[in-house]
DNA sequence: GCTCCATAATGTAACGTTTCATCACCAAGG
DNA sequence: CCTTGGTGATGAAACGTTACATTATGGAGC
């Protein structure tokens, strides 16, 4: 592997002009920059961008922090913080913490050791305070959390009470009363948001809070698959299921299917983050709409807007809208 | 940001020593561990990866290009690599190239000028010349892809053509005999192996082989349907469809729904695989399994293995089994 | 002819590690 | 008492860049 010093030996001039046409600076003739790109081409010379970075103190790249790869909600919003980023001209490193804090925290200090220029974070399961070191030493965003006010983190969340709000309202027009919800896991802000907002609509509406009516899932089609014959084996079964994600939503369709409902006629289901596999299940899924491919793109935007900042300069929040998408999956309620 | 000298400094030893403290080297005597051990966490001490790779010429990560990270297929096989690597102490950069041989190319530039210490890279589009190459200078690991004998590449490949018979079997076994196929993408080489035992397949049942039973796909749900389309629009339509991927067998059974078919009453539908969503569809997916972990954990196993090794050693070769996975999709074939 | 300035090129010092040859020290052996 | 050898610690060199202060060059202005 060549150096910039072999470069600039056989090219016959000082390793501080090879930098200088590598890094596209003018002052330098033109004549010697032809001659060194020339040999550069000639030796196949590649620069060494360790070396760069530890010399700049900062790489070109991004690390983006999933919590779970499996779910087809990451890939699509990752497509957009790549494309926002590759735009930008930098690089995106995908890493899978799978929901562990302990795989979180040892990929975000691998990424602070790699003097990567950023990291895009989401559901971060990390403390505020962690939260808040890190974004004074690298630019930062989170995705689905809260901070506070005057945070150094810059947020982009989407409108989870407005969603389920949304698709509440869709479920009353069609006459459900009889509402189940399918939580997401304990420690997911959008969770906590989607489960409030759930209660409280169900408040405004002078409809009775149902403790069986809520049933908590972990995000998967199993889990969807189990919340849904804990919900329409009770007694008194709801007439609709609201899911905090399409993934159990479709597991639910298939248990539903298993147990000789029908979907929407016996039950209605509604998800949320619009999979492009909503679209493709039997019914299709009437769910709520996240912006996800948007969702990435603003996170690097703000990402490469708001850095370097002073000390307490605080983040910015962005919240992205959600809407329902209609489907087959929910229809009229049917009294039994 | 402290750095070694720091600690030196503080602990009243040299740098060396915290060098040799660091990474665990004996000779040094416990008092002085203790010391510097302490100081490295008072002052929050992280040692810088970039200086360390600078010197030692190679990182300890290991970049994994996949194809299309919206496809189900590769999280499950990136789970499996990360898993292995991480085991032995490495960690995974993930890498999605859009299936664009320029994306492809910038990434792996971008993962050696890294120093990191190897590629996994899936269904490459580069040559085997610029495949060559690069595995004089990194340890890689290719999947999906086929080498000369004697190349330097290791390679994982799973039991293509043994996967399309057995399906075809098991379709023949329940009596049919017009059978339809979705290739995938053209430069793939699993696609082109898949295409070529289905029509040895056929010539050694003795079966006619119609042109215009091969329909070509893009491994997406879109694509499955556009097939499903093209194959039972035909005048004399096959009875059953064998797919290159299960995303587009998940088509198919969404477009024969929509034409008002039964599956597999009216035709039968055989998928390649093995995604978690094949369990969850409606019906569940007939399909060919790939020990998608598996490959990946054996990627891995072949990178740390068969590295560094002298020029002109030629890396391993492994090839996985496939088996049918029988559910509901495929079924009796009735005459129509 | 002299100064002054702009333009290009140069050489060297970082960046933060690891590595390696060297040294100081001390105990054991002749 | 002198050598030998082993144990820890040290200091400096290297890894391949970029940044910066410095120098060389040549023309313009007086």
């Amino acid at each position: 592997m060549p150096t910039m010093k072999d470069v600039a030996l056989k090219a016959g001039v000082s390793l501080g002009t090879v930098s200088n046409v590598l890094n596209g600076k003018d002052s330098v003739l033109p004549e010697n920059r032809a001659k060194v790109l020339r040999v550069v081409e000639r030796l196949k010379f590649r620069s060494n961008l360790v070396a760069r970075t530890l010399r700049t103190k900062s790489s070109k790249d991004i690390g983006l922090i999933i919590p779970n790869i499996n779910n087809p909600f990451y890939p699509e919003l990752a497509r957009g913080v790549e494309d926002a980023a590759n735009k930008a001209g930098f690089t995106v490193l995908l890493c899978n913490d799978d929901r562990d804090v302990r795989k979180e925290r040892s990929y975000i200090k691998s990424l602070m050791a790699k003097k990567m220029y950023g990291i895009v974070l989401l559901k971060p399961q990390i403390s505020r305070a962690e939260a808040e070191e890190i974004a004074l030493n690298m630019a930062m965003v989170l995705m689905d959390a809260r901070m506070p006010a005057g945070s150094a983190c810059n947020v982009v969340n989407v409108d989870d009470r407005g969603g389920i709000v949304k698709g509440m309202r869709f479920l009353r027009r069609h006459g459900h009363a009889k509402i189940g919800f399918i939580k997401g896991l304990a420690d997911s802000l959008s969770s906590h948001d989607r489960v409030k907002a759930y209660r409280e609509f169900l408040k405004d509406e002078g409809l009775p809070l149902r403790r069986e009516y809520i049933f908590p899932g972990d995000y998967s089609l199993n889990g969807g698959c189990k919340a849904a014959r804990a919900l329409l084996t009770l007694s008194d079964p709801p007439t609709a299921i609201a899911s905090s994600n399409d993934l159990m939503a479709l597991g639910c369709l298939k248990e539903a299917q298993r147990m000789g409902l029908d979907v929407p006629g016996d039950v209605s289901v509604i998800g949320y983050d619009n999979l492009d596999l909503a679209n493709f299940c039997t019914p299709r899924l009437t769910t709520i709409n996240q912006p996800k491919y948007e969702m990435g793109v603003k996170g690097v935007e703000l990402l490469l807007r708001n850095f370097p900042h002073g000390p307490g300069l605080p983040g910015e929040v962005a919240v992205l809208p959600t809407e329902v998408v209609e489907r087959e999956s929910a229809g009229p309620a049917r009294a039994r």
